[in-house]
DNA sequence: GTGAAAGCGCTAACAT
DNA sequence: ATGTTAGCGCTTTCAC
């Protein structure tokens, strides 16, 4: 049906090596003759067989990329990111969803590999140690960092400092934390973060402890935050703080005069539901091209050592209101 | 590096050929060596070279997948629904993100082409003729029908018409529509539906033209709302639907009292964002299931006349208010 | 039920 | 600058 190689040699009157090189534009052959081989495979609607190529040359011009869950924002700009990079590298990309499931993390990994040229793992889920290590192929992970992994990772500790000191810079002496899944390795890093500086900042942190990452996960947060002396609430993320927000409306709590409300991440929920709330913005679409571009570093040069790359975070600041005088 | 059919041959003392009868699951091969392969290529940590497969079976065991935009929560859960149905054929999928420019579309499909075993396309921006037609593998599209062409999609139609029997029903009988982009071939059926039966329910409809799929766009639209003397505004989404809210809100007329607001495609925006919209749902989720079902059919008979599955769309009432009266 | 051998369509030496 | 040749790792007749 398709045309191979040797019906495009054949009519333009060459050998198979001579359209291969002018396909693969090695610059080893002359214009004229290349100019004769594309005119003769556009006649006959030749383009390179990927597998035949893939099989010799090793490289399937494929990366894979593997999310916890395509539907939430916060991975789809990350998608974005990855694509846009991926596409002026003339790489396809293999996208797989793991379902936030820890255990899908390995399988996808292991389905993935013997079909792409390396892997993004965006916020891996699992232990690291976890992780099949025999694939050999390159693995960039984004927003985790492991020791000799390549990685590109927002800065969390400091993005939640950040925040921290601008409720405080506000005046509210009283903050209270709501944590997100305790196998969040982000979360992990805000929450020491968090106890680190507060000390410093003379700040007093009410941990609520960890809640689940979901608009209940806010309802509830909201609650434990009342029952401690806050005036100022730092979530999880985003959809936690606008859960917070509903049941603070709810019992009549006013957001941001009675209490301040601090998400993180930064998604486009936040600035659609409550275009108030102040969040700390987690760099996405530049993560997942940060990613592709260490992939092709690990891509030309497999020797190289891995790259622990970080991403600054972005404070957005939409609340001013000073804390109101509890006792 | 990575151990061959051979190797593993060797190993277990058999030919290459009944390596590849043991993975290939034909049954043609004995219990006993089809143990003994699995046992040594598990030992050596063999896995078939899908390159080498594909070259001659024609077939890759993946499948494209192209949408206008990764980060739009609409195509995300068509994403996922792909995915899940995807993973139990054990199919990998190529995702390519259009950014919503229609004239992408087409180097999308011929860059995926050589790579899959056939290509979902979803709410494709292009005029179904400009596609390439010469590709030579099967497409489905999702939310748009073209004769001739495999598709499933929503019934726009009946959809919106339910959002007016509704709203009528509601005792509005000066509604006002703001359509999307003139493009949308959804948008299409629902203008038309609408007008259809706007007579036929002794609705006054007032069309207040083609707005942006946005926030603004939305903002715009109550603009033009509030021009005419309808009680009532049906949206292209759920993006114009809380546009429209905000600027409702901000000039003094509430919603739903002084204002019923119905959205499109009930996206998780909806819910979070304003929890009383009435939105018509369309089955996203389903739709990339269905979409990898028919890809199967094809690929299983490529002879098979092409089929046009229509899937029901669900209004979510929300809002149970009664007009005000206006002169 | 299993083996031997012939390619799938291409690229990469090696010649010329 | 171009042609010849030898595979890449697998599946698939065809024998046995």
């Amino acid at each position: 049906m398709t045309s191979t190689s040797r019906d495009v040699a054949r009519a333009a009157g060459v050998s198979v090596a001579t359209v291969s090189r002018a396909f693969s534009e090695a610059g080893a052959v002359s214009e004229l003759t290349r100019r004769k081989v594309l005119t003769e495979a556009r006649r006959l609607g030749y383009s390179p067989n990927p597998a035949a190529r893939r099989l010799i040359t090793g490289r399937s011009g494929n990366i894979g990329l593997i999310v916890p869950d395509l539907a939430n924002p916060f991975f789809a700009d990350i998608i974005k990111g990855v694509q846009r990079r991926a596409r002026e590298a003339r790489q396809a990309i293999l996208v797989a969803d793991t379902d936030e499931q820890a255990r899908l993390e390995g399988d996808a990994l292991r389905s993935l590999a013997r079909q792409v040229d390396g892997v993004i793992l965006a916020s891996p889920r699992s232990e690291i140690e976890d992780l099949p290590d025999d694939l050999n192929i390159p693995i960039v992970l984004i927003h985790r960092q492991a020791p000799g992994w390549w990685s590109v990772s927002a800065d969390f500790a400091e993005g939640i400092r950040q925040a921290l000191v601008n409720v405080r810079a506000l005046g509210h002496d009283n903050v209270a934390y709501a944590a997100g899944p305790i196998q969040s390795w982000s979360g992990g890093m805000r929450t020491a973060s968090l106890r680190h500086h507060a000390a410093e900042l003379g700040v007093c942190l009410y941990e609520l402890g960890s809640v689940a990452p979901t608009i209940d996960g806010g309802l509830a947060a909201a609650d434990l935050a009342l029952a401690t002396p806050a005036t100022a609430l730092i979530a999880y993320n985003d959809v936690v703080a606008i859960g917070a927000m509903r049941r603070f409306a709810a019992r009549g709590v006013s957001v941001p005069r009675d209490m301040s409300v601090v998400g993180c991440d930064n998604t486009m929920l936040s600035q659609l539901a409550v275009p108030a709330l102040t969040t700390v913005g987690v760099p996405r679409y530049e993560a997942g091209e940060a990613a592709v571009a260490l992939l092709e570093r690990t891509l030309a040069d497999a020797d190289a050592v891995p790259v622990q790359q970080l991403l600054p975070t972005a404070l957005v600041i939409r609340d001013t209101t000073a804390p109101p005088r509890r006792s």
